[in-house]
DNA sequence: ATGCATGAGCT
DNA sequence: GCTCATGCATA
């Protein structure tokens, strides 16, 4: 009750419709989507040698200078067991060092040519048919995705810095054409305040996997929907995930069990699935990497909240 | 730049 | 119901 929330209404807003064109092989990336009402969608550069699809061409930027190497172990570690998630292009053996490098290089140029981060997501949708958001590409340049996704896009976003610098009129690399309506309805993205967010944590330390009646549990505590204290716990998890990894064995799959016991364990070293790691919090000041669940120190949350919310499982 | 949400694929 | 990739909406 109370906040229940879903907007009978709610803005609709534009949706990627071209996202299930699969087969990035050798297809036009301009077969005739638009099929609505989309008078010129990409005609074609005209002024610009972009072939469009033609061949891979190598790097000739430099794209290199980097150490890499003496890095062989780092490598294929998909995640363990998963094996091989990737049945698109072919992705590479890249080291934590290389995807920094390019992703601090892919930023610096991006920036210079003019481009936002949306401009680029956009443009991988007409160069190569799958769009990306501007959320993406931060991301990316933030090294904020696991280790896995940031292989698989960097090749897409390689291609795109070769063209974007060696074309003489870059612009046409993101002619907007998405003009796509979803009807979908969205909830309301929940606004959590910042005591809630808190106890949220602290719950997170004791118990990063919170069972069904556990999630009740805090759900009713807190006041909030199940759903959103469900969600709340998956994106916290997948946040404390990007990025940071053991370092040795790709122990994935275990990092929080079930807890056997309901809220009272005491917290495990926290997971880490995406990255082979390296170089990054070996010293004092990690740079944009590392992505650590900020809140570690029970202390601190505690003192984010003087409720009586957590005093039931504290004691 | 980031918080909350969605959906596909698994288990 | 989880993980994972991804994005809308917003701070």
């Amino acid at each position: 009750m109370s906040h229940g929330v879903f907007y009978p209404t709610w803005n609709p807003s534009f949706w990627p419709g071209i996202n299930h064109i699969t087969p990035p092989a050798s297809n036009n990336q301009n077969p005739s989507t638009s099929s609505a009402s989309s008078p010129s969608m990409s005609p074609s550069p005209p002024s610009n040698g972009l072939p469009g699809n033609s061949f891979f061409s190598v790097n000739t930027t430099q794209a290199s200078p980097g150490p890499q190497t003496q890095n062989p172990a780092s490598s294929t570690r998909s995640s363990g067991s998963s094996s091989g998630g990737c049945s698109d292009s072919e992705e590479e053996n890249l080291s934590t060092e290389e995807l920094e490098q390019f992703a601090k290089e892919l930023k610096h140029k991006r920036i210079t040519l003019g481009f936002t981060q949306a401009d680029v997501g956009l443009a991988l949708g007409n160069l190569y048919g799958k769009m990306f958001s501007q959320t993406t590409i931060c991301r990316f340049e933030a090294l904020q995705l696991s280790f896995k996704n940031m292989c698989k896009l960097k090749p897409l976003l390689q291609r795109w810095l070769n063209e974007a610098e060696t074309s003489d009129n870059p612009q046409d690399m993101y002619k907007i054409e998405r003009v796509f309506v979803d009807t979908r309805k969205r909830k309301r993205r929940t606004s959590l305040e910042g005591a809630v967010r808190s106890a949220l944590e602290t719950y997170f330390v004791k118990c990063p996997k919170p069972n069904t009646q556990e999630i009740t549990h805090i759900s009713d505590d807190l006041g909030l929907e199940r759903d959103v204290v469900r969600v709340w716990f998956c994106n916290r998890r997948q946040k404390g995930k990007r990025l940071a990894v053991p370092l040795d064995e790709e122990c994935d799959g275990q990092y929080y069990e079930q807890s056997p016991s309901p809220l009272n364990m005491a917290h495990s070293p926290i997971p880490g699935q995406g990255y082979p790691l390296s170089s990054y919090q070996l010293g004092g000041a990690p740079p944009p990497t590392l992505y650590m669940p900020q809140m570690h120190r029970p202390d601190i949350l505690k003192q984010g909240l003087h409720h009586g919310l957590v005093s039931h499982l504290t004691g």
